[in-house]
DNA sequence: GTCTATAGCTAGATAGAC
DNA sequence: GTCTATCTAGCTATAGAC
């Protein structure tokens, strides 16, 4: 907790673009200690636990900036669930750098990552899940229905940035959100 | 082509099984070895070209098996529509081993294995497309219609399983299928 | 066509100077 | 807190016997 207010984010940031393009295993310290213009001493000196740990404060930095700058603003009652919806959007619209960048829970999800980092992955994902529940709520949806289009709106852009990826076109993310607009919005 | 009539597909399945569990970085020779029974230097006499070639091989294989397994009873005019998607769900679902496997493509999609393989998985992301854009189709609906179904049929699917890997519960996996079905068969 | 043995290299991780 | 230098283990890949 107090520790990540030591870290800068840059370097941060810079291990998160390894770890998303490359997975846990792809990454490797050369790599990591060139974007972090850290030579790897410096940064066993930081994360003592290597490179399981520097994975880790990884998904707890985006986690950070996931709550601060989409769940936030996304319980913020004094705007407009509408207009938060569409500030949310644009946010994860650039988080994931208008589709082009992978999810890091994607990235992490493949052996060994996947049972080291499991755990968080779980808990990051029911955030967003809750995160959108919340919102159709305040949309006056039931609870069943505000469950259902959470975790499809959670389906539609990890499943989006799949296809995205795969046959490398940002038209797949682009609509998946439009897409999540129009079911909470068009009624 | 021909090639591949040679190699025993239980082999190729015993590569597959790594690729798509650990990616390309995370799968290495020593357990490729172990799930093949094959030594290394056997590996090699088959695949020349190293793991590269056997992971391209993985990505062939798969594919004739999705041709014989799903599109082309898909396609399969002696059978009502309705009966050719309900089989090829079936198919689809074993297939993911209810949810609890990965897609290759998306196990190949991570750095080094997208460059590698960037073409091989979207041609193969394309013919899933264009199977369920013909179901549409046999379904009356418009080309429109089909192609946007099509694309969020594999949205569901490539969505649905990383839910499923991330919170380890296959009710995703299992409630996208279902929703694929009702989407096409209920008007 | 399969094996043992090993080359050649790079990975993650550490020691210790400054 | 950062560095150079280095360790050991694991990696991909190959040589050559059978």
């Amino acid at each position: 907790m107090g520790k990540q207010k030591i870290l800068d984010s840059d370097l941060l940031e810079g291990l998160a673009k390894v770890f998303r393009s490359k997975g846990y295993d792809g990454a490797n310290l050369s790599e990591l200690s060139i974007v972090t213009n850290l030579k790897k001493a410096s940064l066993y000196h930081r994360f003592p636990d290597g490179k399981k740990e520097m994975a880790e404060a990884v998904l707890i930095h985006i986690e950070e900036w996931v709550d601060k700058n989409i769940f936030d603003p996304l319980e913020n009652k004094k705007v407009s669930p509408k207009k938060r919806l569409k500030n949310a959007l644009i946010e994860i619209y650039n988080s994931y750098n208008g589709g082009k960048d992978n999810c890091i829970f994607r990235a992490l999800s493949l052996e060994p990552g996947s049972e080291l980092f499991q755990e968080k992955i779980g808990i990051g994902i029911q955030k967003w899940i809750s995160a959108f529940e919340k919102l159709g709520l305040a949309l006056n949806f039931t609870e069943e229905k505000s469950h259902e289009y959470a975790v499809q709106t959670l389906i539609d852009i990890q499943g989006s940035l799949v296809l995205t990826k795969g046959l490398n076109s940002t038209k797949f993310f682009e609509n998946a959100l439009k897409g999540i607009e129009s079911r909470y919005l068009e009624r």
